[in-house]
Formats: C-alpha cells, structure tokens, sequence
DNA sequence: AGGTGTTTACCGCGCC
DNA sequence: GGCGCGGTAAACACCT
C-alpha cells in the first residue's frame, strides 16, 4: 500500500491528532515555538480539511494546548510584542509518540506536580522580568529585582522535584540545581561571565543597537529556550525539513 | 471586540 | 465494565 502523503488527503481529514499536528507545527519552525496564530496557520496551509470549521477545531487545539502537559507556553520577549504567548514542546515529551510516529502516541504526558510547579514558576518569573523589562523602557522607577533567585538551568530534564524555598516567595525549585546567575535585572545586565553566542538571534536585524536591558532580556529567553529544547533534539529525530510530515513518522 | 487561554463536562472508541 | 485517550462544546477570564 502506498504510503499516504501530505497532499493525498485533500479535503480528507489527515490522520493526526490535534497534539500530533501542534508539535508538527512546532518542530517544523526554525525556533521549536510558535505563537497560536502560527500553528493554526501550519495546520489550514498544509491541510486543506482544516480550512472549515476553524471555530471546532481551533477550540480543540487550544483545549489540547491548555490541558496537555507536554506543550509548554513560554512568554514573548519584550522586543516581540503581540498576543497571546509561544508554545513549545516539554523536553521530556519527546517519548510520546512511539517509534518517532505521529499516530502513535504511547502515552499521556504527564509532569509530576513538583515539576509542574518549578516550570510554571519558573515561566512566571520570565513574564514578570519581561514587565518589569517594559516598565523600565517605558521609563518607569527602577523595577524591583524578582523575588526569585533562580534561572533557567531549572529547565532541565530528569530534575528531582523536591521543594526548595527562595527568598520571599515560596518557590519549587528542583533540587541540586544551581543558578546561572541571580534573576533580577541588574545582574542580569552584568557582562556576560563566558558565555558562547547566544543560540537564538533576532531574526530580524535591529536598525538602531538594543539597549542594555533588552540584550539582558533577548538573552534570558535565549537561555531558558536552550534550557527547554536542547534535549529536544536527540540524534533520532533528524530535522530536514517540514516536507517529512508528508510521511507518518518523523524518522522514516 | 476579538483573540487567547483555562477549565469542566460529556461522548465515543479501543483496550485490558 | 473500567480506564485512558481524543474530540467537542461551552463558559469564563484575561489581554491586546
């Protein structure tokens, strides 16, 4: 039988689930995120059954978005305004499907609640230093530093869960992992100890060179996504290009 | 106002 | 029959 392809389902409804044709969409863009607008973009391009009833499925996907603990929404940077956030992938969520197949899914994605809590925490502080980012511009009294002393290595796979206490708020924080650096927005402003470039430049080029505190703050997201997806990119799922969800598996 | 995000509820289906 | 998963509807809150 010969293998289906992309453009063979026409007008057919594709054989994916809402969570498998999200993270198509997700990993086929450049920066493994994506804010909603786009994935429903890369749906209704590639799949022409998507372009009725857009309100149905759209209200799917967003539920699945919402209630599936293998997409993760990763606040904007400051210098990318827009609605709503960018989602991405759970590091750990690479195992769901099986075999690498779109149709497979082994299994639910579920992060255990300590996990759960340190991301979400984790997440809100980026949002709050990207207000108190803005608040700054805007010209704003000096932000206060975050209540949190932690960074993005909090991020990382296969971290035990147990609840560490931060300054004034309580904070879960995965146990043995150490600060980058202090997340508050002065040190965060301090030259770079060592550091190699960061791994995701703007993609568009800024005519005017941005000031000290958006670097500090392109650079943090930069950080907390390399921290989210560079286990997200095992030898396995070699990247080409979007034309291999034509097939059913990602690997074939 | 409309888009985005969260949550709850219900149904159908396949699997054990 | 119970359970897990996927799909759908809907209500609601929040944000741009």
């Amino acid at each position: 039988m010969p293998r289906p392809t992309r453009e063979s389902y026409g007008d057919q409804k594709p054989p994916f689930s809402y969570i498998a044709l999200t993270a198509m969409a997700i990993w086929s863009s450049p920066e493994r995120m994506l804010p909603l607008s786009e994935i429903y973009r890369f749906i209704t391009d590639r799949f022409p059954y998507y372009r009725r009833n857009t309100q149905r499925w759209q209200n799917s996907l967003r539920h699945n978005l919402s209630f599936n603990d293998c997409f993760v929404k990763v606040p904007r940077r400051p210098d990318r305004p827009g609605k709503g956030a960018y989602w991405t992938l759970h590091p750990q969520a690479f195992d769901m499907f099986e075999n690498g197949s779109l149709l497979r899914r082994r299994k639910r994605f579920k992060l255990h609640k300590g996990e759960k809590d340190s991301l979400n925490a984790e997440l809100a502080a980026l949002a709050s230093f990207n207000r108190a980012f803005l608040a700054r511009q805007a010209g704003a009294p000096p932000a206060a530093t975050m209540p949190h002393a932690y960074g993005p290595a909090a991020l990382g796979a296969g971290v035990s869960p147990e609840p560490v206490e931060a300054a004034d708020t309580a904070v879960l924080l995965p146990a043995g992992v150490r600060p980058r650096r202090a997340f508050t927005i002065d040190a965060l402003l301090e030259p770079e100890p060592r550091r190699t470039p960061s791994p995701a430049p703007p993609r568009v080029p800024l005519a005017l060179p941005p000031p000290p505190y958006l670097l500090a703050a392109q650079r943090y997201h930069a950080e907390l996504l390399a921290g989210l997806q560079q286990s997200c990119l095992p030898p396995l799922w070699t990247w080409r290009d979007t034309s291999q969800f034509s097939h059913y598996t990602l690997n074939s």
